[in-house]
DNA sequence: ACTGAGACTTAGGTCTAGCGCC
DNA sequence: GGCGCTAGACCTAAGTCTCAGT
């Protein structure tokens, strides 16, 4: 049946229209009103994105070669592969072991993250405690022989059977402002009370930013400062365009000024202090590791801005007192004890979860979490969990892509919009797009959440057939917008699932994430819209490297082909930056560096015919000498100008691309670290300390030949 | 099937230490 | 030794997905 005779299906679209109206009525009650905000908000949002798409090439060329090599090298659970794996590294150990000639050298390959600490740690200190965090950072041990699996140990769902910390850092009190910083009220000096105070300080350290003109903010703000104030206060203070900040604001500009300037030994106390900190609170100990928490730091009050156009910006964030952390710990470990004179709200000893403290926001009512670092285990071991779901949907992608392309003609309107919906997450690397509460938020959506007012159909455009215009605002607000080419079929769904509908109207009105995740579980274990964007942002990184690497280059001409390789993921994911305040400026600032080494260059190209020309008549060593030393200076000029080049293009291609993102959450670091030894490219080159410590176990886990 | 709470990952913006340059 | 810049640390908002309750 093509698409086309389905368009004639009377009955299941009759059925499908009756059933949409009233769904979608009361689902976008006050949408329209809404809509006509974002569509000014839309104009005035960066005009970032470009978007060229890269189509699915990957996958099953790739299918055999894959095969057995891969299979027990990194088949995941196989147990075999750790004997081998250990084999491997108990290889690379000795090697160490016997050209490390001191301490320096060891100590420089730990930064590395390259190597497992000299010691013999894999064997009769497996279960040992953990005293230095600089010797732990191998989150993904690989067990002994006869050792289980951290999940094995576990039955599921238990995440650990002992854990201590300290509980979390408050934010400092309140320090009321000097008397001599005044705040003014039409005009007049005005004291205000200390809690009234303390609020209009956030305001007065925002003044600066452009969204304390916006009315939304405005409202937020007047609306729960008025809260904090006296009933004096209340009364007198009934409009906000007569608040004077500017005082106040002035004074913190000057204070922050003063910070920079502090001394070194002043700085020096500050940094002490904040190392105290780190050391005292930020660790916690979490089965016979001791393990870096992340932030462990509690958020302290201020006001709201969420991204885009939020309607709770403005709000006040209040401040997280004792009395409303819940502390989660093992029975059996040292409790934390609440600040003097105060309680916790609840001590519990969930073994369920990976935090450690709670609490609930004040803005959304969502509750927030600390946790660990993503360099520790339980982190590590998740992350390594998802590269491998994602692996598993490598295995089964082209018969789940032929299983939508099949649905596409499908008699039910739900298993079509299912099918349509699954092929922008795939082909685009959509999100799922989960439904938001209204007016909670800020208007965005992803894939299922799509409205018709997103996408704009022309059956022909620039030269190409059936291609979909697609302009809305995703995550954070971020703008997608991409003309993409797709199938006949497809397009031909797209307008029926449009067809009498509104602008603000769902534009798969039959479709939910929770539908789409339920069908993807039937497809493959653990399948979920978002495996869809690790995967193929994985495989592009892969296909990529393996197409721009130039085994010619030097190691900067094949670092810049990695950051290519990145940025067409980045692309993909639709990871947008701000371009940087100073881009212009660093850009020129570059560009002169490079005109002067090409000036240099020239100078140097000249000293070098003259002492050649001098060679020539003279025929003697000296001059011989000269000749050689100036071809070695032409040729390190050679190659700085050349490194400068590449940095320039490098820095333009990226001007308004987020490399970080996706190489933090998307990019199996495994692809990463074997192109890295493949190429003989130092491992820091492409990851920083941090970035080496959240991968710890995929550094030690990949050699050259692995396959995503 | 629907809902909301809860847990956890993903995300861009901002701040600042420390590096390279003069 | 001081200064300007940038990488990377820090921050926390905003998603995804699961699960329990109805």
């Amino acid at each position: 049946m093509s698409g086309d005779q389905l368009h004639n299906d009377s009955q299941i679209e009759a059925d499908f229209r009756a059933n949409d109206s009233h769904k979608h009525k009361d689902k976008h009650k006050d949408r329209e009103h809404r809509h006509k905000e974002h569509k000014k908000d839309k104009e005035k949002d960066r005009e970032k994105s470009k978007h060229s798409n890269s189509e699915h090439k990957d996958s099953s060329e790739k299918k055999h070669k894959d095969k057995e090599k891969t299979k027990h090298k990194d088949g995941s659970s196989e147990k075999h592969k750790d004997k081998h794996k250990d084999k491997d590294k108990e290889k690379r150990k000795e090697e160490k072991m016997k050209s490390s000639s001191g301490d320096i050298k060891i100590k420089k390959e730990k930064e590395n993250g390259f190597s497992s600490p000299p010691r013999i740690k894999d064997e009769p200190d497996d279960d040992g405690f953990y005293t230095s965090p600089k010797e732990d950072s191998k989150p993904l041990k690989r067990p002994r022989e006869d050792d289980e699996w951290e999940e094995e140990r576990y039955p599921e769902g238990i995440k650990w059977k002992f854990l201590e910390h300290k509980g979390p850092v408050f934010a400092p009190p309140y320090e009321p402002l000097p008397e001599n910083v005044k705040f003014y009220y039409d005009g007049k000096v005005m004291k205000l009370s200390t809690k009234a105070e303390e609020v209009a300080t956030f305001f007065a350290k925002m003044l600066d930013h452009e969204y304390t003109t916006k009315e939304i903010f405005r409202k937020n703000f007047f609306k729960d400062w008025r809260k904090e104030m006296t009933s004096e206060e209340k009364s007198t203070i009934t409009n906000l365009s007569k608040c004077d900040f500017t005082h106040m604001s002035q004074y913190f500009k000057a204070q922050s000024e003063a910070r920079k300037q502090m001394s070194k030994e002043e700085k020096q106390k500050i940094k002490e202090e904040n190392e105290r900190l780190l050391k005292e609170y930020g660790y916690c100990v979490m089965d016979n590791h001791k393990e870096r928490i992340a932030n462990f730091k509690i958020e302290p009050p201020g006001l709201f801005r969420g991204r885009g156009n939020h309607p709770k910006m403005g709000m006040l964030k209040r401040r997280i007192m004792p009395e409303d952390i819940i502390i989660n710990c093992s029975k059996d470990s040292k409790i934390p004890a609440p600040p003097p004179g105060h309680k916790w709200k609840e001590v519990r000893h969930d073994n369920k979860v990976t935090w450690l403290v709670s609490w609930t926001e004040n803005i959304q009512g969502s509750i927030k979490y600390i946790m660990l670092n993503p360099s520790s285990r339980i982190k590590g071991e998740k992350d390594w969990q998802k590269y491998e779901t994602a692996r598993r949907l490598k295995k089964c992608v082209d018969k789940i892509r032929n299983q939508y392309r099949e649905d596409w003609k499908s008699k039910e309107m739900k298993v079509r919009q299912r099918a349509v919906a699954l092929y922008f997450i795939d082909k685009l690397a959509l999100r799922a797009g989960n439904e938001k509460e209204e007016g909670e938020t800020a208007d965005t959506v992803g894939c299922c959440s799509l409205r018709v007012e997103h996408i704009k159909l022309h059956p022909e455009l620039d030269g190409q057939e059936y291609v979909v215009e697609f302009d809305f605002l995703g995550k954070d607000s971020i703008r997608y917008y991409n003309k993409v080419p797709v199938e006949k079929r497809v397009f031909k769904n797209l307008q029926l699932f449009m067809e009498n509908k509104q602008p603000e109207d769902d534009l798969f009105d039959r479709l939910n994430t929770s539908i789409l995740n339920k069908h993807l579980q039937d497809l493959m274990e653990g399948l979920t819209a978002k495996v869809f964007r690790t995967y193929n942002a994985s495989i592009t990184l892969q296909q990529q490297l393996k197409e721009l690497t130039n085994p010619d280059d030097n190691i900067p001409a094949k670092i810049l082909s990695y950051n290519r390789a990145n940025r067409a993921v980045a692309i993909l994911c639709n990871h947008q930056r701000a371009p940087p305040k100073t881009f212009e400026k660093s850009m020129m600032n570059l560009q002169s560096k490079i005109d002067a080494k090409k000036e240099q260059l020239a100078d140097a190209r000249r000293e070098l015919k003259s002492a050649k020309a001098d060679a020539k008549v003279r025929r003697d060593e000296k001059s011989k000498k000269t000749v050689e030393s100036k071809k070695k200076a032409v040729q390190r000029i050679e190659e700085q100008l050349m490194k400068l080049e590449v940095q320039a293009t490098d820095r333009e291609e990226n001007k308004q691309i987020a490399l970080g993102t996706s190489k933090l959450n998307y990019l199996d670091p495994r692809i990463s670290v074997a192109w890295c030894k493949k190429w003989g490219i130092p491992i820091e080159k492409i990851y920083n300390k941090t970035q080496r410590e959240k991968f710890a176990w995929a550094i030690d886990m990949a050699e050259e030949d692995y396959e995503f």
